[in-house]
DNA sequence: CTAGGGTTAG
């Protein structure tokens, strides 16, 4: 074989990869193969075609883009600043923050920290998934600056987002009002405000929220469906309809259409404070503006069925469902777990459960704690023992809720020793106990 | 390429 044949091979190689992946014509199994073909005739110039398969991998399963990425390393090609920016993704979606860190490590000592804004934006989710926004927080004020990266609007609005999440939302205000007296090149938007409005009325504080809203518009910054459904849910959760329907009016004022979502809030509330009567306008007006229900509607109407003692028509419509080929998701079965608990069904139960696992769909915590629940009211100790094998089994470490049921039932049941060794492992596996864990001792 | 809204459990 000449010695020039080989780089023509390779770079036909090449080029189809960047082909094919900006047609989206690469599956997972594509890309490893092409990994593999590529990785033998691989030289310098392969690094972008590198790029895009591990990017492909990573995107459906992120533990093996980090195992390619280690193949590339250990090949001859020099990982770029886009090859650590994929890896800092991957790590970050496998749960392994820890290697995000040490790939972002590589990235800062190779010069390349002042372009890794997009870098930073993976790094910064990931940690507020932790509820450790404060950190994040002065990775934005303080780390990134210090390497030249100025924080974007993306940067702001990933704290913003994690503050709300922790119920610190007039720290996210506080934020906001910096930003914008400091008068800097990176001003809030329309999605910053958004999310601090939703934050502070998820904590009740409506004046607040309403201020905000009106520093808003003042700025010139038109609000959207996601701004007026976020008002038109904590106008609900506010247990005022009226005001609800107001700000529904006004979107349409204003031309701005609802969406499903919208819709849901409204549908919602009104369930939640029992006038079905107009739910049943709010579905004829969906329909007349050609918005269509989606399974988030049908898990809120079935969870209202289910609450008033109507699980079997709940049944029917998540039987309909499938017919019209709305998937049921994990809260739709939970929904209807809940409602078979309530009648202590415990033989449908346990069929539904088999018919989500056969559906493939895991049982998360909420389904766990509503079989946990159950078992704790019939008193059934060792029923309730085995559910937490089984969860630690799947690999789902009990949640606080799930202690929470299983405490109130042991001390029901006197046996203060069983309260205190579940405390005990609560503790051990690193959960805070709330109120409802202590109210027993 | 990276950000925001609706549904479920003790």
């Amino acid at each position: 074989m000449s010695r020039r044949l080989v780089p023509v091979d390779r770079r036909i190689l090449e080029q189809n990869i960047k082909a094919r992946y900006h047609a989206g014509d690469i599956g997972t199994q594509d890309a490893l193969h092409l990994f593999d073909e590529l990785l033998q005739c691989a030289g310098s110039s392969s690094i972008r075609a590198i790029n895009y398969l591990v990017t492909t991998v990573g995107r459906d399963c992120p533990a093996l883009g980090v195992s390619l990425f280690n193949r590339v390393a250990s090949a001859n090609v020099a990982p770029n600043s886009i090859t650590y920016t994929i890896l800092v993704d991957c790590c970050c979606r496998a749960g392994r923050l820890d290697l995000g860190f040490a790939a972002m490590g590589h990235i800062i000592k190779m010069g390349f920290a002042a372009d890794a804004i997009v870098t930073f934006s993976h790094l910064l989710n990931a940690i507020c998934a932790e509820k450790k926004t404060s950190y994040a927080m002065d990775i934005v004020l303080r780390i990134m600056p210090m390497f030249n990266c100025v924080p974007n609007i993306f940067s702001y609005s990933i704290l913003f987002k994690g503050l709300c999440n922790e119920k610190r939302s007039q720290e996210a205000l506080e934020l906001i009002q910096v930003m914008v007296e400091h008068g800097g090149s990176c001003q809030p938007n329309v999605v910053s405000y958004s999310t601090v409005i939703d934050g502070l009325l998820k904590e009740g504080l409506v004046g607040k929220a309403y201020s905000l809203f009106c520093e808003m518009l003042q700025r010139g910054i038109s609000p959207n469906a996601v701004t007026c459904s976020s008002i038109i849910s904590g106008m609900c959760k506010a247990q005022s309809m009226d005001k609800s329907e107001e700000v529904l009016q006004q979107m349409l004022d204003r031309r701005i259409l609802p969406d499903v979502t919208t819709y849901n809030s409204l549908i919602h509330g009104y369930y939640s404070s029992g006038r079905c009567k107009e739910v049943d306008r709010i579905f004829q007006e969906m329909s007349r503006n050609g918005v269509q229900p989606n399974i988030v509607t049908y898990n809120i109407q079935m969870d209202y069925l289910c609450k008033s003692g109507r699980c079997a028509e709940a049944r029917k419509i998540f039987d309909s469902m499938i017919g019209l080929g709305q998937k049921p998701d994990v809260t739709t079965y939970s929904i209807l777990l809940h409602g078979y608990a309530m009648e202590k069904s415990f033989h449908e139960m346990h069929c539904l459960i088999d018919l989500m696992v056969g559906n493939g769909i895991s049982p998360d915590h909420h389904v766990y704690n509503i079989l946990i629940s159950a078992y704790a009211k019939e008193e059934t100790v060792g029923e309730v023992m085995h559910i937490f094998t089984k969860m630690r089994q799947q690999g789902l470490n009990p949640n606080v809720a799930n202690y929470g049921a299983a405490v109130n039932l042991l001390s029901k049941i006197g046996r203060m020793d069983d309260v205190m060794s579940q405390f005990n492992q609560m503790i051990t596996e690193g959960l805070a106990p709330d109120i409802i864990v202590f109210t027993p001792l």
